[in-house]
DNA sequence: ATAAGAATAATACACATTATCATTCATTAA
DNA sequence: TTAATGAATGATAATGTGTATTATTCTTAT
């Protein structure tokens, strides 16, 4: 028995699964089609962007919505927080504790139906640092 | 005397200025622009967009990089966090107390030197919800 | 084997944002 | 006051991310 929302694992979709699981970078779409094509070269963008979003859709991954003008994706479906860096753009995990009990707290102070939250911090990378840091020196 | 990153208060800037701070509703740079162009009907929407970054970039305004496709813009620069509606993409503040003490947390459990962070809550709005009970007993 | 439906790949399209550049404006120093 | 300089603007072109379209290919059920 299937539930309505199971999606059928095509060899696109098992590929571009794995290649996300591979990663802990939060690639974009165009970095997972860059993944998946050394293993299928005959796949096409969209369809790499239509079934993110499908898996997306289904919580079998993350969309996310940070800073920077493209979204992200991830593998790890916990609720987890995220650092990105001002310079390079990178994504990175921050090992803080889930707080779910904000999303109680929104409720009550809004009219609005809360459904989630994320927390999104922004800074500055080691390797950035160390790059202004070395370039500061000569 | 003026800081260097004090920027010259064109008429343009002061408009844009203005008019975002008229509204609480998180416009986008076109809503901005539609704003604006009452009072300055010449005004281009480069202005428009480019000073808004550069305003910014000085902390003289928020530029939120909430879910959806589009960047939005906050006059109010005081920490503090918002909820977006997944149906219409509203944008509303969220009364909750800021929690400045999350960077420090973040900052010791990473190496990237934390410069802030932001907080999305997603739900459904009331307009949203209501239309939804509506069309439902149709 | 056949038919029906789902998924794919190629391509065209939409649209938000940025870049370019000639013109206009503001500031400074003769 | 005027001339020179640099900054800002407005018009337009260009870029890039993501979506829509559609003919073809693949699955599944009969
Ligand atoms: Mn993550
Ligand atoms: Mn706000
Ligand atoms: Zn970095
Ligand atoms: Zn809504």
């Amino acid at each position: 028995m299937q539930s309505q929302s199971d999606i059928r694992l095509t060899p696109q979709r098992q590929v571009i699964l794995e290649e996300l699981a591979k990663v802990k970078t939060h690639p974009t779409a165009n970095e997972v089609y860059d993944m998946v094509r050394k293993r299928l070269p005959r796949i096409g963008l969209g369809t790499v962007y239509r079934n993110l979003e499908l898996m997306a859709d289904n919580g079998m991954i993350l969309k996310l919505e940070v800073g920077g003008s493209q979204k992200r994706f991830d593998a790890t479906t916990d609720l987890h927080y995220h650092i990105r860096c001002t310079r390079c753009g990178k994504v990175d995990d921050i090992e803080l504790g889930a707080m779910p009990q904000l999303d109680q707290l929104a409720a009550d102070t809004s009219d609005y139906q809360v459904l989630g939250h994320h927390i999104e911090f922004s800074g500055i990378c080691k390797t950035c640092a160390d790059n202004q840091a070395e370039s500061a020196t000569n």
